[in-house]
DNA sequence: TCTGGGGTCCTATGCCAT
DNA sequence: TCTGATGGCATAGGACCC
């Protein structure tokens, strides 16, 4: 395909019809909704541990420099007064899950792209002829039922719908009309365009390419070879406003797996082995989650000097026997060569398969399937949870808990075993923080309250 | 003052079969 | 049979995203 080709294939949808929500430094968001006392404050989550780095950082915190993906630390010091919490993964799903049936309102065809975004295709739906009216209600509506501000943008095309919520925000809406996009594009920074990272970046800044408007002066075969034949061709395209990807929903996963940093290296030949053995058990609870088996497993060490390796090893069939898929880790490890100093560990499953096609097809003795050759049968029925008492070791700032006299709050620490607790949630005042003696005053963890109240 | 954890996709390379 | 082109698969690393 020659360059006028590649760049020509655009017109296929003449309105602005997708949409891109986005929810404002959601996790940080959800914190300050469930903790009263945080609102207006500084808030940084993520991790806590003396390696952490920040997921969220609240506008507030933001302001004084914080950023996403800044090492904890730094933050902290950039941020002395920050109430800095654990994420609460099991919350923001529920949120999550709000937020996607609202947009589910406007369209069929949602493209979750994460926890907090998602793409909707309006042309499928009854709103393409006032998309502007539709975001603004559904921006209402997603408020008033999570208390959350979600950033939507929308334009002819993903790349414009996007941009354009990243223009929104925070608590924003912007609609790009064809005829304006031009003059939406071409100011914007390079970086700006999905797909331009930092050393892609650099790349073309050794070409003088900044903004969108210098990256689209740049020939199609300078762009392939100074980055690649596919992100060269890609953003020869996006500088052009082409992009023909479609709004569908996400495709099946490719791979699942954990990875731990440990907050001092590890070294040792049985340490590491029973690292290695405990991080596969995490990424095995996860395959076994996802439901299937593998056939790659692959082993991922970071040294202490931060050099990445990662080593793999296929297994003749797909298996979803734990013996079996740990024993390959440990060999993949092994490959990686462990007998430094080690800083992380990762284990990953790939060529993942569905439970169907585990059972062996040239197996033509077809013996019983009965009741299920079972992954890792979780131990039948774990029975009713039963209620997990707070201290030093599960503690993690931010963690629900629940007393039985004061009733639901979370923890800001806990120190042998005295434990710093607010007892306040989404509905009540905020609360001043309370001292309480764990052996007197036991405390019991808890599903976040979003969890129960926003269940489907 | 260092650099998380969950992923996806792309590229280069080596090996093997046709 | 040797040689070379070609294509597919496995592997390792890297860039990127949220």
């Amino acid at each position: 395909m020659d360059p006028e080709e590649l760049a020509d294939a655009s017109r296929v949808r003449a309105r602005a019809t997708v949409l891109h929500a986005d929810a404002d430094s959601f996790f940080a968001a959800v914190e300050q909704r469930d903790k009263p006392s945080l609102r207006g404050k500084p808030v940084l989550v993520g991790g806590t541990g003396p390696r952490g780095v920040v997921s969220t950082a609240s506008y507030e915190a933001r302001r004084a420099g914080a950023r996403s993906a800044m090492s904890m630390s730094r933050a902290r010091r950039l941020v002395p007064a920050a109430a800095v919490l654990s994420p609460r993964f099991e919350a923001y799903s529920a949120y999550s899950r709000q937020i996607m049936a609202e947009l589910a309102t406007l369209s069929e065809l949602v493209e979750p792209i994460s926890i907090d975004e998602a793409f909707v295709d309006l042309e499928a739906g009854p709103h393409a002829s006032d998309p502007a009216a539709a975001a603004a209600d559904v921006r209402g509506r997603i408020r008033a039922r999570t208390g959350l501000a979600v950033s939507i943008g929308v334009g002819r095309t993903k790349l414009v719908a996007k941009l354009a919520s990243d223009a929104a925000k925070p608590d924003g809406l912007l609609v790009v009309e064809p005829a304006d996009e031009d003059d939406f594009l071409l100011p914007l920074p390079a970086r700006a365009v999905p797909g331009i990272g930092p050393a892609t970046q650099a790349a073309l800044e050794r070409l003088d390419v900044r903004t969108v408007a210098d990256l689209r002066r740049q020939p199609l075969d300078v762009l392939t070879m100074t980055i690649g034949e596919s992100a060269g061709t890609n953003l020869y395209r996006l500088a052009r406003g082409v992009d023909l990807r479609a709004v569908g929903p996400s495709g099946e996963r490719k791979s699942v797996g954990a990875e731990r940093t440990f907050a001092e290296d590890i070294f040792g030949r049985e340490t590491i082995a029973a690292a290695v053995d405990a991080v596969a058990d995490e990424a095995l609870r996860r395959l076994t989650a996802h439901g299937g088996g593998a056939r790659t497993v692959v082993a991922k060490v970071r040294f202490a000097d931060f050099t990445t390796v990662t080593r793999s090893v296929t297994l003749p069939q797909p298996s979803a026997e734990p013996a079996e898929l740990r024993a390959a880790a440990q060999q993949a490890a092994l490959a990686a060569g462990i007998s430094d100093s080690v800083r992380l560990l990762g284990v990953s499953f790939h060529n993942l398969t569905s439970h169907a096609q585990l059972t062996l097809p040239w197996d033509d003795e077809a013996p019983e399937p009965q009741v299920a050759p079972d992954v890792a049968a979780p131990t039948a029925d774990p029975g009713p949870a039963r209620p997990r008492l707070l201290d030093e070791q599960v503690s993690r700032p931010g963690l629900d808990v629940e007393h039985a006299v004061l009733g639901r709050g979370w923890v800001v620490h806990v120190r042998g075993r005295e434990a710093t607790v607010r007892f306040e949630t989404v509905d009540t005042p905020p609360a001043r923080s309370r001292v309480l003696d764990l052996d007197s005053d036991p405390l019991v963890v808890v599903h976040p309250l979003a969890v129960e109240r926003l269940a489907p």
